[in-house]
This record gives C-alpha cells, structure tokens and sequence, in this order.
DNA sequence: AATGAATGAGTGTTCATTCAT
DNA sequence: GATGAATGAACACTCATTCAT
C-alpha cells in the first residue's frame, strides 16, 4: 500500500482519474474476470480509452496495478497482527481479512501477472513471508497443526471465495462458513496424516 | 449418463465426429480454459470449423456438452459408492476421485452455463442429490460432522484443486493434501460452529 | 509469377476475392504507400475487413505478395530477354519494361520486407541474377561501360519511377526521359571513372 | 534563408524551444522518416508535447519548417555557385552537395508539404530557379548537353540517395558512384535523343 | 509560454458465428 | 452432412491534436 514513488506526483486532476480508473478496473475485473475490456473500464471510469493508457501502459499493468494494492493490504493487514499478543487469533484475524478481500478479488491470475511483473511478485513474496510468520508464531503456540507450513496458508486464502463461487447469488456471509471449515482442518485436534509434503515457495 | 435422446439417431459419421470434437474440446479446454478457440478445437478434432456448429449452436452448447460429461461421470461415480458397505470409505472415495477430476476441469463456469442450459442444471442437480446421499449416510454413520449438508460437500469439490492452481508448476498430486486438510475439516473430531447456516439449494 | 503452390487450389470464390485483395492492395499501396490500412483495402475490394486476415495473416504478408507478382513478373520480362540476339537490345527492352513498372510499384520497402520473408527474398535474388546476365551480356557486347554491374542496374531501376515522383501531375511517360538519361550515362561513350566500387550483392 | 517574418519575433526562450524542435525533428526525421512522432520529437529536444504545438500548428507545419531549412539550405549552397569562374564545375559542385543532402533529408514529400504551405512551394521555386540558372550557365559552357534543363537536373537530385536505398547497410559514399553515372547522362558526349520533352515548371 | 493529461479516431488482429458451395 | 470462406463486432494499443492547469 505505501508503495514509495520516486516519480514526482500526478497533478491533481491525474491523480483523481487514476483512482477512478483502478477503482473501474477492480468492479470490472470483479464482475467480468481479467477477460474485462479497457473499453468497458474506461466508461465505468468515465474516461477515453487513450487515458487509459496514458496511466497505464498495458492491459497487464493496470491489472498488476490493482492486483498490487489489494496484495499491499493484505500485507499491512498481515503485518498489523504480527506482534499481537494471542498468535493464534493473530493469524484468525489475518486469515478471516484475507478471505473476505478474495471474496472481491480473485488472485487465480496472481502466478501469470506476477511472473512478467517483478514488483508484484515482490509484493507477493513479502505477504508470503509475513504469513509465513504469522503461521510458525500460531504453531509454536499450538494454534494450528504442526504439519502446516505458510506457504500452505498462503494457497488456501482463496478457497472460501471459491468454494461461494458456485452459488448463484451467495449469500454475503458465506464465505465465513467455509473458511470455518477450513480453519478447522487447520487445527491440530483431529489432524491425520497429510499424504502429501508442502510444496515449496515458490 | 445415456440420456434418451428424443431427436433421431445421428448418421455413424456424424456420431463420430460428436464424438471426436467432444474429445478435442475436452483436451483443449484442459491446456487453454474456456478461453480456448473453436477453430482449435476443430483443428484438434480433424474436422471443419462450420461442423463444430452443426453439432453444437454455440460454444456454450458445446462446453455445456463437455462438462455435462463430466457431471455424468461424477454422478456415475458416486452412484456406485450409494450401497458401499462403509458410508464414511464411500464418501472418501467419491470425494478423492472427484477432487482428482476437478484437476483437469474446472466447474467456476458450471453455474453461468447451467443458467442457460435445462439439461445441465438437471445434470448438476442430480449429482447434488446424489452428493448429499453419500453425505447423509456418512452423517448418520459419525463419520462427518453433524452440521454438514451434502450442498457443502458439493461446493468444496473443488476447493483442493483451485488452491492448487496457484502454484506455478504444482506437483501432480499436491491437492491430496489440501483436499485431507479440507476432509479433517468435515469431521467430527476438533469440530467447532460454523458461523454461517449451510446454503439452500440450488 | 509461376510460383508452384503445393496448396490444393483455392474454391472459386476464394481464389476470386484474393485477386481482388491484391489488385486492390496494388492500387491503395500506389496511392498511400505502405501505409495504407487493410481496412481500406478491403473496402476497395468490397470484402469484409477479416477477409483480408483469412487470405493474408499479415499485413506484411498481404504486402510480401503484392512485391512478390511484381518481382515474379519482372523476373519473367527478364529471362525472356536471356536468349535475345542483341544483348544490348534485351538490355534496354527490359530495362524499359522495368522502369514502367516501377511506375506503379515502389521497391523502396523490398528491402524491409525480404528480411522477414524468405520467399520473397528469394524472388528478390532470382530477379538479380537475371539482371546481372543480361548486364555481363550486354558489357561483353559492348552495349555497356566496363565498370557496371548487375546490381548497378538492379539498384537504378527505381530511379526514373522516384525522379518523376516530385512532380505533382507527371505526363504518363516523363519517366522514359529520365531513364534514357540514366542509360545514357551506363553507355560506355563518355563515361568517366566511377569514384566508388560497385556494391556486393546484397 | 532568413525570411523576414511580419510576425513580432519570439521571446529568448521561445526561439530557443523552436530551434530545440527543429534540430530534434530533424534527427528523428532522418532515422524514423515521416512516421516519425511527434511525441518523439518533442522527447528528444527535451520539450512537452504541447510545445511542439505551440511552435507549429501541425505535424505537417513542422514537418514543413524542416523541409524549408533543408531547401534554404540548397538555394544558399547554389547561390553561391552562380559567379564561379567554371560554369561546369559549378554545377557539379552543387549538385553534388545536393545529392549529399539528400542522404539524409528525402524530398519526396516535398511535393505533398509544397500543396499546403505557400512559403515552401516558395522557397522550392527559388532553388528552382537557381538551380535552372546554374544549368543554364553550365549549358552555355558546353558542359552539360543541350536537351537538358534546369527542372530535369532539380529532378534528379534525389535520385542518388533514393537508389542507394535499395541496400541494406549502404557504404556511406556509395551515392557518388551513382551520381557519377547520372552525370555522364547530362553530359554532352555520347548523348541520344530524349524520348520525351522536359517537364514544364512546376 | 509551457506543461502534460485527455481525447477519440484509427490500427492491425482475433474469433464466434453464418452461409454458399 | 460437411466444408471452409466470409462476416463484423470486438480487442489492445497508437498518436496527432486539444485543453485545463
């Protein structure tokens, strides 16, 4: 989220159609997925296609460009609860915030745009490794399994949101219902043996 | 799986080339997503862009056609589980070889084509029904937790392999270990309240 | 021109509206150059603007096949010439039928082009090499100054086309003046030394 | 050259961005040719984009100026041949000045510009008119043959750079072996008839 | 006077769908 | 029934030009 700029700042008019547009290009990417059209996003942000393009100089960059900011909040969302003072409902408040953004914003296209796009698997790397932290402080308290790494949090963020995907018209709370059971498959009360080891970041 | 088709009989060339895009379809919707060309799949199936339309109206009609396949296999699957001996071995069984399934076809687009397609809906609510069988006896049996319906097993099928599908080059067998994460999560043991009734059907 | 296609030969209609393509590619490139839009060429065949793109992946390839008929038919003009009695004669007649070509079609972007297509370079090479016999012919005739090359007379072709260029309504044959003084000055008749060597080929 | 403008003249550093402009169009001009942008442009002489507009209305404008600056350029270079004691040697020096120029500045578009801006079909009548003079005096010598005229030679002075463009990576002073042939056409000896009159002026 | 943000027509290209053969 | 040619509405992107700052 506080991305430093060395650039010098937009002028202010700039700066307001630039906000118009990732907030455009995030309803319409929520609504149509990444197969959304710059025209579309240019009159829900109520400007010319060429405007656009003067902030953003492709397709994917504008898309990194949300991506990236919905990936800085979760990381000062993950941060903020790196030193609180219960680890495990550190990371139930990290992981329920998560999995309410998922239910806005689908990271599927994460891997292809962060492969092109070196700041964004940057930021990815950093919300890897502070949920990486939040994990081993919630195992060594005995909050979740022992057998359960960061990254495999990592991965199952979006699973709630996913799962609600195939309702027709969910429920808003949903999610939560998913996320439960997946939190309790977390725990280590009933865990059985997985039969498969973590994978590897990346 | 054999619907009785009310229209005549296809010609035994026209039957083979069904066949024949079907497969093409299948395999290129596996490597590309619903994203995938008509015209590759034509070329794929050895035969003429004009005669994918002849067998299917739309592209919709034809994904329709393909996932309507799988659907029926899936429900094949868990018919054969109905009168297994253990209800909780029975529903494992379904449910692992639906997660394996769910690796090489993704249902997200099952909803929107189910809108407009009488024969898929009823596809979907038939393995519904049958989903939520397998479900109530492994409930009756102890082996899944009491406040689970067989809507949320239905909705979780796909959960190990989109967690998966972050992973840039994952392991072949990797969702087994978040489909066990997400079946400790369906027990009894270590069970916690959920925090969100389980949705109606559809 | 006699370019063995191993391609089956198009239907009617297809092979209609490729002709039409390129005769109306010829005349927008003579009008607007190489930056021409396929949108008009196809409004000036009277096709659809992806009928263009089923004929031609490219522009560039829409382009290479416009040079590609002029270059054959050029090479065809020559190698009639090959066995004429008067080298000098066969010189200047196809001399001549080169320079009016080049009313109409510009090789300027020839060399951009044969870069990325190897046929069309191909075509570009045949063509010298004819020009290069009907110039040693003509030199051993005496028709010729000593110090010319094939490639001289291959690179002049375009000159009386460009010279006649910068005047805005040319009379049909001025160019016949300005290649009558270039061949002229190829004459061994007062020729003085050439103060550089001739190039290589390419 | 320096025209005298009713306009009020610049401020300091106004006359400073247009010659910044001139200088970058000009390289851009040489290495892009015409579709060279204006954005380009504008980047190289360290202005913004509106500058350019400031300075000259349209591309085409600025394109104009430059076209101009070269023309003066050449009138100023003839002008000075019109006393030399060698009337022959004048022209050839000339000309070959001309031909060098045009290595670098193409003239075709000189005739579309000259259509829409009155000073340049100005300053292009004026090189014309030296040009002629020069050929006239050269003609008077004996040193160039008589069928010749001053349009015919004006026409002709691109025709070095445009025939070696047909080469790749042409060696730098290969131009002057094609001048060398154009002039022994203009030479009196070994001179044929001319199949077509000279062009009228314009 | 200079800036650079905004505009919108235009570009080459793709692709589901239609239709003459 | 099958073919593959034709269609035309998209698409991402470019660029000369205008205009608010």
């Amino acid at each position: 989220m506080i991305v430093p700029t060395p650039t010098r700042p937009l002028r202010a008019d700039a700066a307001r159609n630039r906000e118009l547009l990732l907030a455009a290009a995030e309803e319409e990417l929520a609504e149509r997925g990444v197969d959304a059209s710059i025209a579309d996003i240019a009159r829900r942000a109520g400007v010319a296609k060429g405007t656009v393009f003067r902030h953003f100089a492709t397709k994917e960059e504008l898309l990194a460009a949300v991506f990236g900011n919905h990936l800085a909040a979760l990381t000062d969302a993950g941060a903020r609860q790196l030193d609180a003072p219960d680890p495990g409902a550190a990371l139930l408040e990290f992981v329920t915030a998560a999995a309410d953004a998922m239910q806005r914003y689908d990271l599927t296209y994460l891997r292809v745009l962060s492969q092109n796009d070196p700041r964004l698997s940057e930021l990815r790397d950093r919300l890897h490794a502070i949920v990486s932290s939040l994990v081993d402080r919630a195992r060594a308290a005995g909050a979740v399994r022992g057998d359960i790494t960061g990254t495999d949090v990592f991965l199952l963020l979006c699973a709630p949101a996913h799962t609600v995907e195939l309702v027709a018209d969910p429920p808003p709370d949903l999610w939560r219902r998913y996320l439960a059971i997946v939190l309790d498959g977390l725990r280590p009360e009933g865990a059985t043996a997985l039969p498969h080891p973590a994978p590897a970041w990346p």
